[in-house]
DNA sequence: TCACTCAGTTCGTTTTCCAAACCCGCTAAG
DNA sequence: CTTAGCGGGTTTGGAAAACGAACTGAGTGA
């Protein structure tokens, strides 16, 4: 990782991208914030989720809130940033359902808002057009970046 | 991991998850597919990055291509399934834009053909909306998932 | 012959992960 | 008052993964 190019995605991948780092943002936004309930439905080890949890916090990705004194108990709520992450977590889901499970056994479905089965579609902000490989080009703004091939794709 | 929810956002994960597999998808949809070209630019140990190519390259994601023989000598290109990883990288890519370069010190800028720079925005496939959390309902198909809070957000 | 390239492999060490056990403050039951 | 249980961690000791540097091996070019 030492003299690798300056990145956003692997800046944004240094904080999220560690094991559970980024299922436990799936929790979070799905409701389930206390410690125990994020280690059974995920799966990880208690001491690596705790640091898991501690970065995410110092990060501003999550907050701890008190829910109880006396005893003291905390949950752990995503902060907007971290809601922000949320695209990020519906194209993996896209493309695992895709990819990984083309038989349609599906192990989550999400609902939108005006009644159809969200198909995340990533479009050009500006032009709303979708947004194709082959339709991008790559402005290195840092040093480098010696792009040798085709822009992006 | 074991015991954990059926997800897939958690299959994808465990196939494109590890440290460098998504900087590998990075620089080969750039154009960098050669192995040395990759430690380079990724900054991986080479030993890692070996196994990485080759879980990739066994998933399906990318390539390995002879560009000479005498020496035998392979690049990585991305297939179609891994070309369909690119919206992945740019969400990160634009969450790391807003919330680690704040002072708009990007990395690098990504143009999309209508002139305007990529900033991806996700979207409902089915009535072209903007994707707003509070407009998602989860609907777990598979059990082990009992949501218990509000929906995804 | 010597120097160099590319695509890895090997080596020995440091880091991280892991499961299971333990701890602490507290509540509720017997 | 003793014991059982819950929630949110910490500790422990061993297994796995990552690390950087050195090395290999086929081939090129001077």
């Amino acid at each position: 990782m030492k003299d690798a190019r300056p990145c956003s995605i692997a800046d944004t991948l240094a904080l999220v991208g560690e094991k559970y780092s980024l299922l436990v943002l799936r929790e979070v936004s799905l409701g389930a914030r206390r410690f125990d309930q994020l280690v059974r439905n995920i799966g990880a080890p208690r001491d690596v989720l705790t640091a898991r949890l501690k970065r995410l916090v110092d990060a501003g990705v999550l907050e701890k809130v008190e829910y109880s004194d006396r005893p003291k108990r905390y949950e752990y709520r995503p902060t907007s940033s971290g809601l922000e992450l949320v695209p990020v977590l519906m194209t993996l889901m896209a493309w695992g359902d895709r990819h990984l499970h083309a038989d349609g056994d599906r192990p989550m479905v999400i609902e939108h808002i005006c009644g159809h089965e969200l198909v995340p579609q990533i479009v050009c902000a500006e032009c709303r057009e979708d947004v194709h490989q082959h339709d991008l080009t790559a402005h290195p703004q840092a040093p480098g970046w010696t792009v040798t091939g085709p822009a992006v794709a």
